[in-house]
DNA sequence: GGTTGACCTGGAGCGCGCTCCAGGGAGTTG
DNA sequence: CAACTCCCTGGAGCGCGCTCCAGGTCAACC
C-alpha cells in the first residue's frame, strides 16, 4: 500500500468544494505548498493539505477575500518569525466578521418584525377572505 | 416651499448608498414605483421611497440576491392579496440568514481558537526573541 | 450670453470567485 | 487493441452587483 493521499475528487468531496475550486486555490497561491503528485502527475492530498483546505474554507466562508487568504498562506509558508503579522491578520478578520455579524443580526431583527406584522395581518383575515 | 423630496445625492447620503446604486436599483425593478421627478426630470425621493430603500438595504445586506428583492417588490406592487407569498419569501430568507449566521459563528469560533494559539505562543516567546 | 453644477440616459466595464471547456495523457477492463 | 475513466493544463466564460463614462439637459449665477 504505497497509495498516499486522496485523489482530487475525494479531497473535494471531503472538503465540500468542487474539484475546480481545489485546482483554482492551488493555482492562485492559497495552498501551503504545491499539492504532491502521484507518478503520473495526479494530485494526492494528504492530511496536512486537507487540514489547510479546511482552514481556507473557514476563512473563506467567514468572508475573507481570496487575496487575504493568499497573504496568510504566504506568511505561513515563510516560516517562523512572522507570527505577529499572522495574528494581526486573523484579528483584523475577526473584527470584520464580528461587525458583519452584528449588522446582519440587527437587520434580521427588523425583518423579523416585518414578518410578525404579516403574520398578524394574516391571522386576522383567515383564508384568502 | 413646493420642493418635495430629496434629490438623488441627498437620498444616497441618507441611505448610505451611492447615487449610481440608487439609479441601478430603480432601473432593475427594485423600487416600489418609478421615483417621482421634478419638472426638469430630476428624481425626488420622498419618505416612502426612502423607507423602501431602507428595507431593500436590510434585505441586501443580509444577503438576499437582487432578483429576490425584485420579486418581493413585484409582490408589494401587485397590491393586497399576496401576503402569504410575501411572508413565505421573507421566512425563507430568514431561514437562510439564520443558517449562515450559525455557520459563520461556528467558523469564527475555530478562528478564535487559532488566534488563541498564536497569542499563547507569542506570550511565551516575548519580543521577537 | 457664458459658465458652473447637479442631474439625466444608455451602455460599457470591472472585480470577484469560481466554473467550464478543449485537447491530451495515463492506467484499467474486456 | 479499443473503450472507459480519472486526471492534467491553459485559458475562456460567467453571474453578480455594482461603478464608471460620454454626451446631453436644465436652472442659477455672474
Amino acid at each position: 500500500m504505497t497509495t498516499t493521499g486522496l485523489p482530487i475528487a475525494e479531497a473535494a468531496e471531503a472538503a465540500g468544494l468542487s474539484v475546480d475550486t481545489l485546482r483554482y486555490y492551488e493555482k492562485d497561491g492559497l495552498m501551503l505548498r504545491p499539492v504532491p503528485r502521484s507518478p503520473s502527475g495526479h494530485r494526492r492530498y494528504d492530511a496536512t493539505d486537507l487540514r489547510w483546505v479546511e482552514l481556507v474554507t473557514r476563512l473563506r466562508s467567514t468572508g475573507m477575500p481570496i487575496r487575504d487568504v493568499r497573504r496568510y498562506a504566504e506568511l505561513v509558508r515563510a516560516g517562523d518569525g512572522n507570527e505577529e503579522e499572522r495574528l494581526a491578520l486573523l484579528r483584523g478578520h475577526r473584527e470584520v466578521v464580528l461587525r458583519r455579524l452584528a449588522e446582519v443580526t440587527a437587520h434580521l431583527g427588523a425583518i423579523d418584525h416585518k414578518i410578525g406584522i404579516y403574520e398578524d395581518r394574516l391571522a386576522r383575515v383567515p383564508r384568502s377572505a
